[in-house]
DNA sequence: CCGCTCATGTAACTGGTTACATGATTTA
DNA sequence: TAAATCATGTAACCAGTTACATGAGCGG
């Protein structure tokens, strides 16, 4: 059997984190986030839990109120087991390595545009990093006051990289104009 | 006609800075990239440079040298255009938002860790940063050498980005010890 | 009782990757 | 002359998205 994707994985966490849950709210967990890369979509989350579920990383009960379905999932021994070997050492380079950031891939051909169009792509993209960097303040506001010190690690994280690409654009405009 | 994509316009600006080119050229270009989120597979550069002929957005020319063809690219006055458009204000909150970091989606379930396993999560981690600071940083000086300054430009914001979540990770080490 | 949210799922699509085929040209 | 690289392309695959269908339960 293959290993798990890291989408899988964070799948995994998350209905570690939460105990029992469906994929409903696993799924609206992704939807929900700022961060996500993934869009957290139905067609995406149902069959990703079953097939956790046949390979036994989760189980699962069926709901007995009413008789429709409502399936709930908890993660099993094996399952804590590969979340936990994901978590440890060596970490992947990929994981450590340089992602996309639609900003710097403009930035390569900026030479395309007149000097002071460039001065104004650069304080366009300033103004949308404030804007992000207060919606994922708050987001990290939130997960400060629910009591998860990892989440707000993480968001945490998401802020030092937004400051980082602020600084690179104040940077950015002080260098474009001896250039 | 929908709107070019982000890899569309990307090859796009490749085909504008380099001048006339072939779709090797530009798939070797995407391979070699520390940086590509994109791949730079035949199978999708290919295709994607006769759609970006087939809509006029550049122009090809059928190699005159030997029988076999060899297909040379060059950006067209409309091509030019979508590109300048693309690096115009307003710059969509998408480009400016946070992405796919595979360090962060770890951070969020670290409490399934015994502690001192945590720590050795961090190390690891600053320890393929500072491998990737290495990596990029030669990438730079070669854009620097190759007198590209708006490469250079680009790759420092990778630098950035890679220091910032370098410093993230001390501070989180800082963090754990009293959790 | 209307609309919203919870909840589960599927089918068609999309866009990129993998793997391969093919052949010319260059280099050891 | 063999191997590597340049060069062009395609077919099968894969993973995630979009859009939809379905229905229960609840609040206004």
């Amino acid at each position: 059997m293959p290993a798990l994707t890291d989408l899988e994985l964070t799948v995994l966490g998350n209905v570690w984190k939460k105990g029992a849950c469906t994929a409903y709210s696993v799924m609206r967990e992704f939807a929900a986030s700022t961060s996500s890369y993934y869009r957290g979509s139905a067609g995406a989350i149902y069959p990703l839990l079953h097939r956790l579920d046949r390979r036994g990383y989760v189980s699962s009960q069926a709901g007995a109120q009413g008789r429709r379905p409502r399936r709930t999932y908890t993660i099993t021994r094996q399952g804590l087991q590969a979340l936990r070997r994901w978590l440890s050492p060596p970490v992947p380079a990929a994981a450590a390595g340089i992602t996309l950031d639609l900003l710097r891939t403009r930035t390569y051909f900026l030479a395309a545009l007149p000097p002071a169009a460039r001065a104004r792509f650069v304080r366009a993209a300033e103004k949308q990093l404030r804007e992000q960097l207060k919606i994922n303040t708050a987001e990290r506001d939130r997960y400060r006051r629910k009591g998860d010190p990892f989440s707000t690690l993480a968001m945490e994280g998401a802020l030092h990289i937004l400051r980082a690409r602020l600084a690179w654009m104040r940077e950015m405009r002080r260098r474009l104009r001896n250039l």
